[in-house]
DNA sequence: GTCTATAATAGGATAGAC
DNA sequence: GTCTATCCTATTATAGAC
């Protein structure tokens, strides 16, 4: 098979999504491999700490394309609705309305979760202060929006669980559809 | 070593913790044994199936448990409220306060997920109906109470996420306490 | 920077004695 | 029902040619 020929960053992509689809402990040499179009002794000339560094390279690449693509353009002048909205459809289209399992939530699941604590607090934290920024914009106090973004991942991630569990990705759906109106609900505020 | 001879169940409870802590693929056969103090052989011999075997008997084991514990108290005539807070406790008291991970979660982020999806279904069909049971008795609609019964598992199991990923186990604090008011309040309801 | 080849080990699973 | 012993394959990892 004469090897395609990619880039850093295509190879990280490819292994982003085998990390996301199989799991840490799940995806096998072999399998990473097969997705890149790398023979292992080639992955270890990117990669030479093996799986290990390669979580943790992905996991940088992923910080650093959400970082561009979807952080970044929270700093706009746009209203905060406008930018809860612009966040919530980048979630949906990267997590395919549920269809598509998250990179920190199999490695919080690996055993070796402790290993990638300090990156996947800082993709965490990332996160949250994202929606944290856009609840104080729109008026909430530091309290709740602080509040209101640990919620948020967190029914970001719980929803993710479901949906690969039970097969009924609906349930992704009407999670983002109730953030959408949730978040920056005046507090107290109405809910279903 | 002299094995200690334990029970069928005594067997499952230790499997089951093995599983929320290593995961599925992350659980080798080598640590089963540990956990149970019987060779791998002696396993097969109560899991013919392999592991397989064991994390469906361990599905089945947890369900058997939860309904006796859990979901038959629930059948009592206590105030739904009252309901509401003795189920929050079991359910912070096995997760342990966000300490200890979810057998159900585990194997949702499996490769072979697809295998277990009938009883993962059944599991998150049978906590949710508890949690609908409990906001239909409290006089909420039938759609206001499914909704709050899925948002109710979404947040427990994705609280779970964040806790191992972060190590701050104050998140499954603050979502437990969030869930003992938000869950029956009219709606629309006030929160935060 | 990519490959072939190979090593070393760990993983899941089975046979058969007691 | 539990054990010892063994098997086979997959998995991670490395050496070294091109």
């Amino acid at each position: 098979m004469p090897a395609a020929i990619l880039s850093k960053d295509e190879v990280l992509d490819r292994l982003l999504n085998t990390f996301r689809d199989k799991g840490y402990e799940g995806a096998s040499l072999a399998e990473l491999s097969a997705a890149t179009g790398l023979v292992k002794s080639s992955l270890y000339h990117y990669f030479p700490g093996g799986k290990e560094d390669m979580a943790e390279q992905v996991m940088a690449h992923l910080d650093r394309q959400l970082s561009t693509n979807v952080y970044q353009p929270l700093r706009s002048t746009q209203p905060p609705a406008k930018k809860l909205g612009a966040l919530l459809d980048a979630i949906d289209a990267f997590y395919e309305g549920g269809r598509k399992g998250c990179l920190f939530e199999r490695l919080c699941a690996s055993v070796d979760r402790a290993r990638f604590r300090r990156p996947l607090r800082r993709a965490f934290t990332t996160w949250m202060e994202a929606v944290e920024a856009i609840c104080l914009e729109a008026g909430l106090s530091k309290s709740v929006a602080r509040a209101r973004a640990e919620d948020f991942v967190v029914r970001i991630e719980g929803a993710l669980i479901l949906c690969e569990g039970t097969g009924d990705y609906a349930v992704f759906g009407r999670t983002i559809k109730d953030l959408r109106t949730s978040v920056l609900a005046p507090s107290p505020h109405t809910a279903r």
